[in-house]
DNA sequence: ACCGGTACGTACCGGCGGTATGTGAGATAC
DNA sequence: GTATCTCACATACCGCCGGTACGTACCGGT
């Protein structure tokens, strides 16, 4: 069942998610109304209601098109074969190139807790970045690289660590150097719990 | 000059701040109407915009006040003579504590970010809670404690594992032992920093 | 060809942030 | 003491925005 109506409904409807992304990342949630978001998706707002039930969902819809669009990748570095330790510093790496992209800095990272709530924020990232990350830390304690440890908190503080740096490196004036300071910080934590 | 216009002025002021400082705490930024505001601190809308630029201005005094009142005794523990890694875990405790307080919790972590923007808020932390981290930790490399590293960096990604610290003791379901849990892994990450 | 339902468009509402202006109590000058 | 000035508010109003109710055109099945 494939029906022409059913194309155009989830082109509008994409159009709509496309157009969020791009306004929510460049003025933030609060700085978006939606009348700019659907003239920018060329419909109106009856549109926007029909498909999502409001403000909320529709920042839910964008959260979770950058987030499946940047874990995939990730995912597939993470869960690869061969050294655990390797494996989880190439990871670290394409994380925190991640985390430089303005729509993933400013939807993912920055807003998405405030918008979406401390709670349903937590439960939206156990299927995305920080699932990815505890699953990391997870390969490592079983591979014996680092020492026993609540896998949870662990992954808790490594995440906040990660976007810190991320925003660090994001609003420094020279993001490329920063980029490189803030890896090496974050492997010399990682070596620091490291068994010997 | 201290004449009775300007204490009943002041005395104004301050309601409005604490009043601010409640409902923002209560119901988040975007959640609280300044009518809701003008009504607790039993004024009007004229008193606050004789006071404040705006909504924005309001809640930059409230996270003023906060952190004003949360940094001064940190900063008595921090500065204090002594052992060096002592001083530094001590502290720690501390601020860990202060994290669980729903108005820093709140105000201070979650919300500053967004609501100041990242760069306004980085440059407002610089006298408060980042300001006093990033001395501890300078503290901590200058009495040898830890190697050598680029404190601003680290003290960045300290911060950061901090508040998700912080943000999941507080929406945890048991937070004394999630708050135990978490002083001891980022006291296992400060070890792994530590010189042998 | 007709009908049913879906995918929108249109018009409107209530609330909120912000502003312009009025006003009265307390400070000041004589 | 009283006239005047000033400033700390109060009042009334505006425009924008999120959300809703309702109208409508068009596709798809029969």
């Amino acid at each position: 069942m494939r029906t022409r109506r059913a194309e155009y409904s989830e082109s509008t409807r994409q159009a709509l998610v496309d157009s969020a992304v791009h306004l929510f990342t460049k003025r933030g949630y609060a700085g978006t109304s939606l009348d700019e978001v659907v003239k920018r998706a060329r419909v109106t707002k009856g549109a926007l209601y029909h498909h999502f039930s409001g403000k909320q969902a529709l920042f839910e819809a964008a959260f979770t098109q950058v987030e499946t669009q940047s874990i995939s990748s990730l995912t597939a570095l993470i869960t690869a074969d061969g050294d655990a330790w390797e494996t989880a510093v190439g990871g670290l790496r394409a994380y925190v190139r991640k985390c430089l992209e303005p729509e993933y800095q400013r939807i993912i990272v920055h807003e998405a807790p405030v918008v979406m709530g401390w709670e349903r924020w937590r439960e939206a990232e156990e299927q995305f970045s920080f699932g990815l990350l505890r699953t990391a830390v997870q390969l490592l304690v079983d591979a014996g690289e680092i020492e026993e440890a609540p896998v949870e908190i662990m992954a808790r503080l490594l995440f906040g660590a990660l976007s810190a740096g991320a925003s660090t490196i994001a609003s420094s004036s020279d993001p490329k150097r920063t980029g490189r300071e803030v890896e090496r910080a974050i492997l010399r934590v990682l070596e620091g719990l490291r068994k010997k």
